[in-house]
DNA sequence: ATGTAC
């Protein structure tokens, strides 16, 4: 019924589909794989699959203590080791831990600020707004913070998270109680942090970062679930922010110091890796504890990071608008991680059990009831940002019933790219992509114009599609939709 | 993603 497969043996060709939405590489496909594969796609999003991607999938079944499936969402892609897009859970004892399965930005994440002003507020300052934010929040490669942290601010940062922001004059407790975990994953560790790491993590609490990373301007142009938007403060016509950024540098190098002592340690437990970049070592082993308690400190400064932009969007937005925060009421809907590993409790033939979830660009989406959720929300599951690519639609979801049977709790990220930064660079000029933009009413402040190139609207999936996708799957239900105003890159 | 270099 499809007509995507080109090459004669490849991988896609074994690929069997399951529902709608679901598709399957069988055990076997690749020897050695102990479970099987699963990828959801639409019939629209196949034809964009990469091969490679779907590789990885496989790969990924091999690693030891997978449990159920090794899953990949359709916004997947090509990434290290690991596809962008993978969801693998590891057994608590049996199974591994993996750099490669979090990624290089630990804990890049979404985060949203409602607000109770209206697109019609917005639109006659948004070149102001705009600058400012700009101003206001460093961007860029290597770019650096207003704030320095010490050491031993560094360190409660990486112990703590969002709270040392809270607790330092960046936010307020409410600020806490709306975002994943608390903002703070408990159990870090920073004694197998280098000084490398440190050093560059001290000047970039508060930095956005570069490529797709932005702060952004959004109004919401669509319901499609009033009672859970209602839930979530959310309603037609309202201007809302959204901060996409993760770790930065000192995310990096904790990553990169830590893929070290892991693929030694692959050797020595003599894991069979199919491929170098799934270097992991035992759940339990001290290599793979370490790198979890850095990998926990990299994400906690993460959510610490978002938190002090938060501060300084909201003192950017109540100087334009002479108003005080009551009255603009810019309050955190929810902050989520989409690359980070996590020991949670799911059910695996019919038990409850303990597993290590690497989501690698993929967001948790717990249902309605799970203790997870905040109080708040807990009727109506945990809020689910997806990220729109710049320029185009940016989308909160509902954690639905379903993403615990089928996903370990995740949905998609994002809108996946489908061009290279390079290829992208060749195909489009920044400038031009920017006159485009500000035509069809969006205004782009860049660091750099070729990020603006790198990051144009045509090098992603449509994240429309990629949602429709965990929707239709009742992992994750659509709630709004927002369309960009502003937007401040790096 | 990233002081864009093993």
């Amino acid at each position: 019924m499809e007509e995507e497969q080109e090459g004669q043996g490849g991988i896609q060709e074994s690929l069997k589909r399951i529902d709608d939405n679901i598709w399957e590489i069988p055990i076997g496909t690749k020897p050695g794989m102990n479970v099987p594969g699963r990828i959801f796609l639409s019939d629209k999003l196949i034809h964009n699959l990469e091969p490679e991607a779907l590789d990885q999938v496989a790969n990924v079944a091999m690693l030891p203590g997978i449990q159920k499936y090794s899953m990949a969402m359709p916004d997947a892609h090509l990434g290290y080791g690991f596809p962008i897009g993978g969801v693998a859970a590891f057994d608590e004892e049996e199974g591994v831990i993996s750099p490669g399965g979090v990624g290089f930005d630990i804990n890049c994440g979404v985060r949203l600020l409602r607000s109770n002003l209206t697109v019609d507020d917005v639109r006659p300052v948004m070149k102001e707004l705009t600058e400012k934010l700009f101003q206001s929040v460093p961007a860029g490669v290597g770019s650096k913070s207003r704030l320095r942290a010490s050491d031993s601010e560094l360190d409660d940062i990486f112990l703590h998270g969002s709270r040392w922001a809270v607790e330092n004059g960046y936010g307020v407790e409410a600020d806490l109680e709306h975002c994943e975990g608390g903002g703070c994953i408990e159990g870090g560790d920073v004694s197998h942090i280098s000084s490398k790491a440190r050093k560059r993590g001290k000047p970039q609490a508060g930095t956005l970062g570069s490529g797709n990373h932005f702060l952004e301007v959004q109004y919401i142009d669509q319901i499609y679930d009033r009672e859970v938007a209602e839930k979530f403060g959310l309603e037609e016509g309202q201007v809302t922010f959204m901060i996409h950024c993760g770790s930065r540098g000192t995310g990096h190098q904790i990553c990169t110091d830590h893929l070290r002592t892991i693929s030694q340690a692959s050797k020595k437990y003599k894991i069979s890796l199919p491929d170098k970049q799934l270097a992991c070592a035992p759940a339990q082993s001290d290599e793979a504890q370490n790198y979890f308690r850095s990998m926990i400190c990299a994400a906690n400064y993460a959510w610490n990071n978002r938190q002090v932009i938060t501060h300084w969007t909201r003192e950017v937005i109540s100087d334009i608008f002479r108003s005080d925060m009551d009255e603009l009421g810019l309050d955190l809907v929810y902050d989520v991680a989409h690359n980070v590993a996590k020991l949670e409790e799911h059910t695996v033939d019919g038990k409850k059990k303990n597993v290590y979830v690497h989501r690698k660009g993929a967001t948790r989406a717990f249902p309605p009831g799970h203790k997870d959720v905040p109080q708040a929300y807990r009727d109506v599951g945990q809020p689910v940002l997806i990220p729109g690519s710049m320029g185009t639609a940016s989308f909160v979801l509902h954690g639905a019933e379903a993403s615990m049977d089928i996903s370990f709790g995740s949905a998609c990220h994002g809108a996946g790219r489908v061009m290279s930064r390079a290829h992208a660079k060749k195909e489009f000029h920044g400038e031009d992509v920017k006159s485009d933009l500000e035509k069809s009413g969006i205004m782009v402040r860049a660091a750099h114009p070729s990020v603006i190139a790198e990051e144009a609207p045509g090098v992603y999936k449509s994240s429309s599609d990629v949602v429709n996708v965990v929707h239709d799957l009742g992992i994750a239900g659509k709630v709004a939709r927002m369309m960009p105003l502003g937007v401040v890159k790096g």
